[in-house]
DNA sequence: CCTTATCTTGAATGTACACTCAAGATAAGG
DNA sequence: CCTTATCTTGAGTGTACATTCAAGATAAGG
């Protein structure tokens, strides 16, 4: 018997930030084994081939986001603040200019949709997930009082997830800090009222 | 002597639409000889490369959007009509299916991003010019009362550019006309107060 | 009608890619 | 310490790609 050496969380991380940067198409296994210091036996072993650690990365990239969103939207904090702190993040990962200024999903769906009806599900059923988190905080914003109840959550959180696309495309056409600065602000006083 | 027989418009147009479905990378030069019904030779002798056809067909996108843009956004007509029915028209876009669904500089911005500096180049300059004609109209709309000038022009343009960009990425997510209608109105009405 | 410059044709070329596999290395169980 | 199942290694394979080029076709000028 004999375990396996590498560290699958590293391995999928290094991917995911490979395929966030390069696109699906473009990385190349060479890519693959350089950041994630396998060699290709290994990679197909683990993970059967290309298509299979894309989707093992997007797990990885899926559970990585969870987490921040479920620490940041703590359910005994109000739902105003914390979503301030949100949107600034994001603000601060479009400027900083490494692979985290882009989405892996949402990239990933302008990419392989019409090519790839698997990809495309798992990415559409991900997303729809991240939406429907967003509708849960708005709900809670609403019960408590911090936002007018005249649209639903669900409206709303269909509201700022488009917004949140946008903000990081736009960001590609303009890296202001104080441009997008101001469109994260909008958007949140969008949410307001 | 002896004329090009092919119909550059035409060519340009195919091998933009063949962009827009399959992204810069994926369209081979295979696909492009197919839709174009050129010979590679012949694509090669009139645009130099793949990426000079790309390049090509970017220039005939925007000018293509440029021409639809300006029709409906007459100079003597009222803005705010004209933006509600752009709107609309983006929406039926998105709900489609075919490659128009998707916007030729937003998709190829991402995908090329950190790759070809000069592709991201032109397109970056496109999507400015495409906001500054959006602030136009912001400013011609204000100027004659249809809008409060709370706002700047240039500062409303970003946000219903970020809108627009992001309201094209959520229709790979969620396909119902309704939400997409819905999310065109907000849009709308963020502009108007 | 012939010349010649230009366009068209499509097979050929070199490269980069995803993926395979057989040989070597290593750890758990006896 | 040996056995054996499993992992690691990296050269090798077939395919798909962007690009080239020489031969053939065609129209304008004389």
């Amino acid at each position: 018997m004999r375990i396996a050496e590498f560290d699958r969380e590293f391995v999928l991380r290094q991917a995911m930030l490979a395929f966030m940067q390069h696109g699906y198409a473009k990385t190349s296994m060479q890519k693959l084994t350089q950041v994630t210091a396998l060699h290709p036996g290994s990679l197909y072993a683990a993970f059967g081939n290309k298509k299979g650690i894309f989707l093992a990365a997007i797990e990885q990239y899926q559970a990585d986001r969870n987490q921040q969103f479920t620490a940041l939207f703590c359910q005994h904090k109000p739902v105003l603040p914390s979503l301030r702190q949100y949107l600034d993040s994001i603000v601060n990962e479009c400027i900083s200019g490494d692979a985290m200024k882009v989405c892996l999903l949402t990239k990933s769906i302008s990419e392989v949709e019409g090519q790839d009806s698997q990809i495309s599900h798992v990415l559409m059923t991900n997303l729809n997930a991240y939406e429907n988190a967003l509708a849960e905080q708005f709900e809670r914003a609403i019960k408590a009082g911090e936002i007018p109840n005249t649209r639903t959550a669900e409206h709303l959180a269909r509201f700022l997830a488009m917004g949140l696309y946008g903000l990081r495309t736009y960001a590609l056409t303009n890296r202001c800090e104080q441009d997008l600065s101001q469109l994260a602000d909008d958007l949140y006083h969008a949410m307001c009222n």
